[in-house]
DNA sequence: GACATTTTTTGACGTTTCGTCATATTATAT
DNA sequence: ATATAATATGACGAAACGTCAAAAAATGTC
């Protein structure tokens, strides 16, 4: 697997950035091909075809397509990092930094769709199995990271009293409750299933509606119920998403 | 394919049953497959020879791998259709019976944990694409189906007064908030996810909470905060599924 | 700068699996 | 008993994965 470097603190010798970079090279045509073609067209020998290479150089850099695949979850992941952190410094509430989380996984996986399907991809087991035990540890990490942003608000709002302390045993199950009904919602949504014809309103809608009620039930204050909560979407999104918003229109 | 016979309503000749029979003794093949070795091992092939017919035979029931388990998902799906008939038959309020439904898909969910997982593959974009228009039907029919059964709960807690009426229009956002809580943790679990490394605690407890606390916040009586909700757990289940809580003892 | 050694790249090759189709076999009709 | 239609078969071609011996490039030594 070429010069692993991940955990070194060392400076990087030229040759090893030489890799990183190429590395990055093989992942944005993985990414492209992907974009242009879905994910059934994506093969190794394409991707060494369109990145001059030979399939020999590809697997230098990545053990199996899984893995290949899996590094792109991984950019995916530190994308949504990115989303996180944002939101958590949002000036608001806890509630409404918290739930400017939720916004944010909603653009993101608007605007993302392919990065969506490739996490749903690489959580399924049967492709699970077959990435490497470094890469995967590398992406838990990166899950672990998502997770704790979100659990620190949790804990702030109970610390601020937005968030009672009767739920103060309760902060993971808080997360996941969102994680799983966010998570859950955007994968029905990309799946194709014609959720319209079922008779259901437009995904995001609902989500938002439903996280806030959820959220509700655990009283966190200021509920959803004594706020224009259309209007406070509006103002969360357009405060630390304008240019996702931007993008989401061109659409 | 085959002789057609998914929608007529004449009786079936013998030819017609044989055929049938055969295709259920071809299902079931590829069910213990999946159980006893997963899903990568699961080959045409091999269930093939396991059967003993030739690859031809599978093909003319089947026309893609992808077909074969888009059809072990209806099965599932089926069974889950039966589950949630039970739920909605149990003697007790609107909301205990709609809380049912959660019930009885956590325990199918740990009961047949490769169900799932089946469930999941084919909802996947990249495997989606390889099923037949036909079988795509056949699994919306079933999903219209299952759906049907949870928004009728719904309507009834409408009707009877135990939901509000103004959430009357949002009976399939209800419902979608449920079933995509439930998806996500349950497809979480599943996806190995080292869910006690990130600090989350078992998932049907967390589920069971969760899905409690969503529905408080639509104020659907009776609340959860007014009622024994872990008597009522053991209650339903063992009302309802008590053959799947020996089962899942056995395990 | 010439040569030796190590590292990296290459692409032909083996393997697996999917799905097809001409042929063989069986069933049905006359 | 024979002709015709339906069905079953498995050898085959194609696509994709992943490997590895040999070639090429890079690095080190004198």
């Amino acid at each position: 697997m070429q010069n692993d470097v991940q955990n070194s603190t060392q400076p990087l010798t030229r040759k090893q950035r030489e890799i990183r970079e190429r590395e990055q090279f093989i992942l944005d045509i993985g990414q492209s091909i992907l974009h242009k073609h879905g994910y059934n067209y994506l093969t190794m020998d394409k991707i060494a075809e369109s990145a001059e290479y030979s399939k020999g150089t590809i697997y230098n850099h990545f053990a199996s397509k899984e893995d290949l695949v899996c590094s792109l979850g991984c950019c995916s992941i530190s994308n949504l990092i990115d989303v996180f952190e944002r939101a958590y410094h949002y000036k608001g509430s806890t509630r409404e930094r918290y739930s400017a989380i939720g916004i944010g996984y909603s653009l993101y996986h608007q605007l993302h769709p392919m990065d969506s399907q490739i996490i749903q991809t690489i959580k399924n087991n049967a492709v699970r199995e077959k990435i490497s035990e470094p890469k995967l540890a590398e992406m838990e990490a990166l899950e672990f990271k998502i997770a704790q942003i979100a659990q620190s608000i949790v804990q702030q709002g109970l610390d601020s009293g937005d968030l009672d302390k009767k739920h103060q045993d309760h902060v993971s199950t808080i997360v996941f409750g969102c994680w799983s009904m966010h998570y859950g919602a955007l994968l029905l949504d990309q799946s194709n299933i014609p959720l319209q014809e079922l008779g259901f309103s437009p995904v995001v809608n609902m989500l938002w509606q439903n996280s806030n009620l959820y959220l509700d039930g655990y009283q966190w204050q200021p509920l959803s119920t004594t706020t224009d909560s259309k209007k406070l979407f509006k103002q969360i999104s357009s405060a630390l998403f304008e240019d996702e918003l931007k993008m989401l229109k061109k659409k």
